[in-house]
DNA sequence: CCCGCATCTCGTACGGCGTACGACTAGTAC
DNA sequence: GTACTAGTCGTACGCCGTACGAGATGCGGG
């Protein structure tokens, strides 16, 4: 019956009608406006007005939708250019990414991608660049990145499941019963007091945690840590004495 | 909600042929097998010889099932004491919990809980607790035990992504084109000398990144960052001068 | 002209999932 | 006995990803 009356019908161009632009451009609408939970092959087929197989023809299954997406998202927010000083470049490079996350919250189910897409080099490109006027070996300046990406990564993470709106999270019962025993003083003055809960976070939480990783970077270019073999770049020897 | 431990007023209980406690270790038992894919509430019902829905009497949802799965398995690694020194002290809590997750990847898709459990507290406690021989406030305090935090969940997280098997990760078609053009020319460093990636691998990232903070944590003990206000406890004055 | 052929769309179906609902059973209290 | 309750579980509903293959459309060559 449904067929009789679907070849019923004239001439539907599906002719290059659906492009793999269009199906990635449909999941990122679906993932802002309704999070990672509401995407769905099914669901974005139903926004574009498609049947939900003709997407397996632009893509190969889910999967790689979600490479993609991860990809154009993360891409469409990379810096240009950073200044030389490697402070400011390193605190910027993580600054943009805390921003990637805060703006597109559904990021994080998505990034556990065992991929990685053009975006990632870019980023990582850029970050060890940023590096280079460190005066340190290649080893520890990528140990200076690694450690400041795992941790904007963790921070964006803690936060995304402890949402962090001024009030403590959720506590589980058997947990509420052992605070209110007074088990965990320490923690119970920080629940007490909203206002050091509060303070802590307004994103005042990872301006100070950058700070303190980057005092970190700093001992290791001011202190003699420096091997002197030839993977320092010429003309970058540090003034200072080891 | 079950009604499993409440309204014990006729005191018996005889009927005991399935416990919240089984149905926990038969999750565990599975996820250990068959990794977080592997889990499902049919699954643990069968592999507990028992009907799906009997699950239900003992445990709410899916999802309670893996806030208690969590706790259970987050409790059994935890630090009895640690040492006065705080630096020594960070380093173990920070080596504690990057053992756990490497000894239990699929936690990793367990951890995004909006719950927090009883062992979740326990563990932010005895940070607090650490820091105490340092001689910072409060706030800076809670700022190096969350940085310390989220640099390890971000390290494992990350490497849960790239598995890190001394070979770099799978790069997308559309990266290796143009990693191949040289448009990456400091990351075709590193992937064209795998003993470079390597040596950053093997765990000794994580040593040196967990330096690196430390670094800058002591960074903010030993400079004049502390406030003298009162939140300092008393007889821990620092001997420095600001 | 028609005929293959490549390209693209999509209906149907399968096996999985979490869980709402309510029937059923067994043990205790009266 | 009857009443009640704690605990078990079969069935069903509405989701999910996607394998399969049939159908539609355009194109190049006989």
């Amino acid at each position: 019956m449904s067929h009789a009356e679907r070849a019923r019908r004239p001439a539907r161009a599906p002719r290059v009608s659906l492009t793999r632009d269009q199906v990635v451009d449909a999941a990122v609408r679906l993932l802002e406006r309704d999070g990672y939970a509401g995407l769905s092959m099914r669901r974005v087929a139903q926004d574009l007005g498609v049947g939900t197989m003709s997407l397996y023809w632009h893509v190969a299954d889910r999967e790689e939708l979600l490479d993609l997406v991860f990809d154009r998202v993360v891409g469409a927010q990379v810096l240009d250019e950073v200044p030389d000083d490697w402070r400011t470049a390193l605190a910027q490079i993580a600054r943009a990414a805390l921003r990637l996350y805060d703006g597109n919250p559904w990021l994080l189910d998505v990034v556990p991608r065992p991929t990685m897409g053009v975006v990632v080099l870019r980023h990582i490109e850029q970050s060890i660049a940023a590096t280079a006027s460190m005066g340190l070996s290649f080893d520890e300046r990528m140990t200076a990145v690694s450690v400041l990406d795992d941790y904007v990564l963790g921070h964006v993470l803690s936060r995304h499941i402890w949402p962090s709106t001024g009030v403590p999270p959720a506590l589980s019962e058997a947990a509420q019963q052992r605070l209110a025993a007074g088990d965990f003083p320490l923690y119970a003055a920080i629940a007490a007091d909203p206002s050091a809960h509060e303070s802590y976070e307004a994103s005042q939480g990872f301006e100070r945690g950058l700070a303190v990783i980057l005092d970190g970077i700093e001992v290791a270019v001011t202190s003699g840590k420096m091997k002197s073999g030839p993977a320092i770049r010429a003309g970058h020897r540090r003034r200072r004495h080891s």
